[in-house]
DNA sequence: TGCCAGGCCGGGT
DNA sequence: ACCCGGCATGGC
């Protein structure tokens, strides 16, 4: 069923952003330098901090395979020891390796050609990979291909969800359909408007119970 | 000292 | 279609 857009929600959104842009300013993401690394970050910060992300990738760089084909060629159990940090070592590190051997296997190696293709849709294909799951599928389609993908996570459901614009038990498809359904569909949008949201979300609440009394849900907006 | 962090999968109901 | 346990390190 097709939603229209409703202007105040809209508005809300807008609102939002807007405070969230004038307080914390512009962040730059996605922290990485190229796409391959920017996707290796993806599935390395599946809950997980990003700090202990950040030393995993030093260590992959130092051992020179933050790179499609090094990582496709290295040693599985080498690729565990260097993302220790990272947490869950054994499970990423499939899950790196599940990704290159996609992208040899049916892209000879080319995030170009990966992006490029189309055969039942991008995100699809993503999803089709083990290891590859919504947020990180659209995460790799916005910060990397470029294409205008709302990336939500638990910070985006735990702010919107007490603001009352998404149910408590929202899924992912309908917290992301929120944004997409009320923004215009603007990559740098999407990717400003998520990087907030993660920034804003860090200091938003220690607590997940939804009655915390430190809350800052008060003072938030 | 426990709880939490920019999830996802596989097996069970 | 949900629900749950497992995966694991480092910071506060």
């Amino acid at each position: 069923m097709l939603k229209r857009k409703r202007p105040d929600i809209a508005r809300t959104l807008r609102a939002y952003y807007d405070e969230m842009f004038a307080a914390h300013g512009p962040q730059g993401w996605w922290p990485g330098r190229t796409r391959f690394e920017i996707i290796v970050g993806a599935i390395l910060t599946q809950n997980t901090a990003w700090t202990n992300v950040e030393r995993a990738i030093r260590e992959l760089k130092s051992a020179g395979l933050v790179n499609a084909a090094a990582m496709h060629g290295a040693d599985i159990g080498v690729l565990a020891s260097r993302i220790r940090s990272a947490g869950y070592f054994n499970v990423k590190a499939r899950r790196l390796k599940n990704f290159t051997t996609h992208l040899f296997g049916e892209h000879g190696g080319s995030l170009d050609r990966l992006f490029r293709s189309d055969n039942g849709g991008l995100r699809q294909t993503l999803l089709a990979i083990n290891g590859i799951g919504p947020e990180t599928a659209d995460s790799i389609l916005l910060y990397a291909a470029g294409r205008p993908e709302f990336v939500s996570d638990a910070y985006t459901k735990r702010i919107f969800s007490r603001h009352g614009l998404v149910a408590g038990d929202a899924d992912y498809e309908e917290v992301k359909a929120l944004f997409m359904d009320n923004l215009p569909s603007d990559a740098r949008l999407f990717n400003e408007y998520h990087a907030l949201i993660v920034k804003t979300g860090k200091d938003y609440c220690k607590s997940r119970k939804p009655d915390c009394a430190n809350c800052a849900l008060k003072g938030f907006l």
